[in-house]
DNA sequence: TTTT
DNA sequence: TTTT
């Protein structure tokens, strides 16, 4: 009962910190990446106005893996992927939703993003593989854990309000 | 500090029930819409799947009024516009995050959606006037206020059920 | 000596007439697919202004079975693609360019486009497989390569007038 | 007579040399870039390949003069545009048609494509203005002149087979 | 909550 | 050559 559709999100921007790389239970690799992008506009009184926005990218598989050498804090990234949100809840059993980008595609831009990678020849491809379902392994993942939260420490030198 | 970047949601999808138009204090119409879009794919043993992701889209002045005027439940629309995630409190005073789909173009698909509408002559122009600023109404606009926290004003009659 | 990039198109628009679909040695489908876009502006002096623009668009494989079963002229369709310029030899053996899409993704809108299609069930997955290899069977494929130069074996049967 | 529709092209990629100026009797700027975007798969026998496509990029008024000054050989850029193929007379008074790529959104891409260019402050908007009419000056403009033709004279150390 |  |  549903009638197909496009979902589809283009994202040119940097790293606000290293990506997280985690593995499931089968062993595919899961990263969490966080992209800064930025508008320019002009305000009311024609002032220049900049506006940063924080996404959350999701990226699985072999896609992950290849985030999780060569994306550094900083790099900038071509994304394309879809919006997903998750529904989770928070300590206060409370239905909490949280919007991601699942990227499906990357491009590394500006020859860097490099420097921290293991800088092994190309080749590699840079879709996720077809054959794995990319839904987000439910349960647990990315929902909040046990007490006191925790401030996010990765926002030092490269941006102060990153909110995730 | 920020480089530029790109921020683009292309969606093509059914709405989930009527536009709501509000209108800012300036007389800006400001329009939520609900968007379906359905993804299918292959699961572990090959059996087909889909999945419906709900999409929150905001438009504001011309795009506003088109959509309250020619857009109903059930219309098929191309949507392109940027993500952006609003910050708000909740009632016990806690961040809360919403993401939506700003929209700046919009085209109505499948000759349908009309039926409702007032089928008034063509000749409208289907992006948002370049001279307006798309940034919504920050605070104040309008705003009751009141109480503690609470949804922000935006949301108090579009949403009353979690989370579209 | 290349350096990765993103060449991606998207189009919503109408097919000029029905696909024309051809197969290859191997038994592979070829669809092509010509669709208009209209682009409505605002001229100089205020006036509306409009301009339809002609899309050559080649599927391959499933893609190009179902556009083959499913569209129809005067089909609504969203179609996802690249960018790719063929080169080929006129009748006085000078080079020419023809560009056109090559379609990875492709959505019927408007719940139409049916009407001349089989019908059948649903369950059919409109990504092309990601197990082919999408650049056009090169030279031979078929081609009888009579005659000098003259138009590529691709067009013989879906041109005869210059250009769409 | 046109139902409106979706023409959108998007291309990162690196300019095979300097961007090409010229200025409308109206004073406007009119750019033409070219592109080259790679595209890697696998092939039959599962060896990697990589394709080169080269795209003709044209550029409008204040875009135009923010390529001239800041884009050169070399530069990694992003493209949001459209479709659009001209028609012009050969020598032979045959119809001849080009695609282009009509861009309405650029980012400069890898904090570099700078080098050459005036390096002035930011502060731009990268946008077309609205109210430019940004069909192509028709009439001379890309059909190739008199005798002669002349060597491409760009590809030296970048490419050696640029079509354009 | 949509749609096929 | 499509479509509204």
């Amino acid at each position: 009962m549903a009638s197909g559709g496009v979902n589809k999100v283009i994202l040119v921007g940097n790293l606000g910190r290293d990506p997280e790389i985690r593995y499931t239970t089968n062993g595919n690799a899961v990263a969490n990446v966080n992209l800064a992008t930025t508008r320019r506009y002009r305000g009311r009184e024609g002032q220049q106005q900049e506006e940063t926005e924080w996404h959350r990218v999701v990226m699985f598989s072999r896609l992950a893996e290849i985030a999780g050498e060569y994306l550094r804090k900083g790099s900038q990234v071509y994304i394309e992927g879809r919006l997903q949100t998750r529904k989770w809840q928070d300590n206060n059993g409370n239905d909490r939703y949280t919007t991601e980008v699942v990227a499906n595609e990357m491009q590394m831009l500006g020859g860097g993003g490099s420097g921290g990678g293991r800088g092994g020849g190309g080749g590699w491809d840079q879709s996720a593989p077809s054959d794995f379902d990319q839904t987000p392994p439910q349960g647990g993942g990315g929902s909040p854990g046990g007490g006191g939260g925790g401030q996010p420490d990765f926002d030092q030198d490269f941006e102060d309000d990153i909110p995730f």
